[in-house]
DNA sequence: CCTAGGTGGGAATGCGCTTTCCAAGGTAGT
DNA sequence: ACTACCTTGGAAAGCGCATTCCCACCTAGG
């Protein structure tokens, strides 16, 4: 039994009207913020008509009369991804309280899947856009061709972490704070390095491993070895593991891995120990991101502070102001831990 | 310089059917399944023209049109949080390639926001809305009346991890594998337990607690504490610390630490590491929940592994077909990893 | 050869709301 | 007291699409 009204239609802008005995254009003024405002008597008996019959306006209906729908879309290649749900949590707080809702799509790291979402977007036309995560630059023609078509036409597109060139966007300066670290890392001590550099056709690994490895040879140091494999924490663990049986990490030589991201260094620090090598002794761990478990790890593990949440945030804000989305980039910073300490220090 | 059409305004259906010169009515048949088939070879002509023209669909029209909005609301406390992604994730999966689109919002566990989600997604008209993760229970009438509301409306609504009288969705066994893994331990052999309830407002935690402390009375054993404190990393390591404090932890005499989450017992291994104490020798440490990380853990953590993608998917599922939304109930089983490791085996 | 039934395309209506545009009433200025 | 202007509420025209009718045509059956 319905307290309020009888159930299986909803409640029009129209019965409100009536039940206040107006027209639904003043209804409508009442309702929302309208340039133009009733008289407050009136306004009254509208909005307590819309209380007592509880009237929620159709959003649907309102975007297709105000050609705007109160919806940005964020693609992100896995939602499970500590790194994306962090971006995602700090995109939602980019958006604030305007009553912007938030439309999520994991797209799996696949061209056809992110080309789908995109095209969904398109047709349920969001004010904006967000894209998180690089991708292989390659192929991609139809996907840029496609936010070219909706900035055309009005959409706002922000990249996270990716730069775009027809676009604004957060970016990290991943080649930076790499560097930063490896400087940090022989500032330590440390000289013989191994590189775990995850999938080189995305260009955020690219950067880091750049960023790096730069840095090591300004010093005058070559890593041992710099190797490719999957960006995720099984690809750490296998190529971890595989550096092992090559015999590039071994006990009493202390070598220190830079692994592309933490939860690559997570699996390397497991197949590290399934193999009885000891940590940091033997193996010193270095990853990037910093992930929120990272700290309460044993060893507690160094990595590249990215202020996720907060890049989140920004480009959540970017795409709510007017005008064209700013170009912004932020930097990580190296948190030095347990995992890279220098062996006799 | 557009390769199609001119720029700022999107091209619509009677656009396409001028093109090709058919009737809006005919284009609209054979753009989307509808009961009518055009012929072949008009079809065709209204889906080259579409193509050229770059036509796409706007969904808010069509969901105006049809009454049906193909967009599905997914409500979680905190999307940054590795249970809740997981399960976010899941429910993407769940809703498969119909091309649903997924509306998510993070309440942070906030009543009000919570409230204003659920009247969001009905404004939007979405077709179905999904609760994860438990809420107090009170105060919540508004919220369970909107619910209401919504439901008469058509609306379908899946409760995910927490029953709700008048909603179907999937549930957990939160009790029963509590005290699976209870028994597990006992079996292990040990005997000295103690208990971090996390926040006993939550029915979730509620329910692990009582089942593990039920199983463990059944067995004759009382635990040496029972502590309440947040549902969260720093809430396990604050309490963890204060049981060190009060001496009810100690080098020398193993306790079993059960804790009501797995981010629960990433703080207490944290906290109780910082004092000194030998994991698992010491203390002995169980979570709940089996978030990503825990097996990369050392030692590695006991825990209870919850199908929370699986769960997530079923949700999804769910919703995606006719009839009411039934109630499935999913249990979990217990992971022994290193961190129980009974000391003498 | 005529008619009943079927097929396929188009005109028109409506989904629920916003927003011109219009008209009526009120205010001020001369 | 009369015109000029501003205010305010309402009527009506869309927004882009789906869908119900309707009608013209075609096939088959008697």
């Amino acid at each position: 039994m319905a307290a309020t009204e009888g159930n299986g239609v909803a409640v029009r802008l129209a019965d409100v009207a009536r039940e206040a005995g107006v027209s639904p254009a003043t209804a409508s003024r009442v309702l929302n913020g309208s340039s133009r405002k009733p008289a407050e008597e009136i306004a009254d008996r509208v909005r307590v008509a819309a209380q007592r019959l509880g009237y929620f306006p159709n959003a649907q209906a309102q975007a297709l009369a105000r050609n705007t729908a109160g919806l940005v879309g964020l693609i992100v290649h896995d939602i499970a991804d500590p790194y994306f749900s962090s971006i995602a949590r700090g995109v939602q707080q980019g958006l604030g309280e305007n009553g912007v809702q938030l439309l999520l799509n994991s797209t799996g790291r696949d061209p056809q899947r992110e080309l789908a979402a995109v095209r969904a977007f398109m047709s349920h036309r969001t004010d904006a856009i967000l894209l998180a995560g690089s991708r292989s630059q390659q192929e991609d023609h139809e996907l840029m061709e496609a936010l070219r078509r909706y900035q055309d036409n009005g959409g706002r597109v922000a990249m996270i972490g990716q730069p775009l060139p027809a676009a604004g966007g957060v970016q990290l300066d991943n080649a930076g704070a790499a560097a930063a670290l490896a400087d940090e890392l022989l500032k330590l001590g440390h000289r013989r390095f191994a590189v775990l550099a995850g999938d080189q056709s995305l260009a955020t690994a690219r950067d880091r491993v750049e960023g790096f490895v730069g840095k090591l040879r300004d010093a005058g140091v070559e890593p041992v070895a710099v190797r490719e494999g999957a960006f995720t924490r099984d690809g750490g663990y296998h190529t971890a593991g595989d550096l092992v049986r090559d015999g590039l990490l071994e006990a009493g030589r202390q070598t220190c891995v830079f692994c592309a991201n933490d939860v690559m260094a997570l699996g390397t620090m497991t197949a590290v120990r399934e193999r009885g090598l000891r940590l940091p002794d033997d193996v010193a761990v270095a990853g990037f991101d910093d992930i929120p478990t990272l700290g309460d790890m044993f060893p507690s593990v160094t990595t590249v502070r990215i202020p996720l949440e907060e890049i989140g945030r920004m480009a959540g804000e970017m795409v709510m102001e007017d005008g064209d989305a700013r170009r912004l980039v932020v930097s990580g910073h190296p948190v030095l831990r347990e995992s890279t300490r220098p062996v006799g220090a």
